[in-house]
DNA sequence: CCTAAACTCTCCCCCTATAGGAGGGTAAAG
DNA sequence: CTTTACCCTCCTATAGGGGGAGAGTTTAGG
């Protein structure tokens, strides 16, 4: 099928799919007389597989690596859930770090008056 | 004093307050002789104002804002408590999203039995 | 006074993960 | 056969810089 239905049947956009391509991601069979992208119904799975595990937080990258975890029977799941495991660390050091910038902020808006009086804690606080 | 020294005072890279300096974030003065930039202490008090925003998460055109806030005397408080007050919603919006990536992680995680048999429930949801 | 090191300049490419659009070829439906 | 809907490649932009080349400048030591 053309990108356009390989695009609907993976709920990405055709942009998207065609730069999976370009960074050999998902790469289709090219039809060398139009030079259009032939995707397979395996190939569908693949970008769908790669919509979710970019829906769940993993770069690129990452799905680069779980998809060829995917395509191979054998491996061991503990190479999987390592992954896992590793980008719920990195989820949770950015949620620690948010917490403590919401913390900050929240202290400097509980101490401005926020009305038509100039003199401002938040903005005296980032001048220090 | 030159783009070194401003950089040093304000803790930002020389690359970080040349890229200011183009997007007119903090404009020094030129030398025309010699074409090398010359920052007043005003100059460094904006840098570090800038750095201490982006530590709180401020974008580079919310910096620009907040600037001028800083800039104005008369500013009315309110202003500033406002940008402050939507870039804590900001975060609390990607804290939940993180929160929500997090456990449903785990919950993959937690079923997969992450040793040397194939088959892996993580790799299973992201298939469906 | 001269030279070498330390700075500075502009310009260009790199990163993530897309989106938007120009200009041009192709396919399917009426 | 024409219109419309696709498809192609290539360029630009986003945020916030990093790295480095090649060239000019300044400063300190000998």
């Amino acid at each position: 099928m053309k990108i356009g239905k390989a695009a609907d049947l993976s709920g990405l956009t055709v942009k998207t799919v065609r730069h999976y391509a370009d960074i050999k991601i998902v790469s289709p069979a090219v039809n060398s007389q139009t030079g259009y992208r032939d995707y397979s119904e395996t190939d569908v799975a693949k970008l769908q597989f790669v919509g979710k595990a970019r829906r769940f937080n993993f770069s690129l990258e990452e799905c680069r690596e779980l998809l060829s975890l995917y395509e191979d029977q054998a491996r061991p799941s503990r190479e999987v859930k390592k992954l896992t495991l590793a980008k719920i660390a990195h989820i949770e050091e950015k949620m620690q770090e948010l917490a403590s910038l919401r913390q900050q902020l929240a202290a400097l808006a509980e101490q401005c008056s926020g009305d038509d009086r100039p003199n401002c804690p938040i903005i005296e606080e980032l001048s220090n």
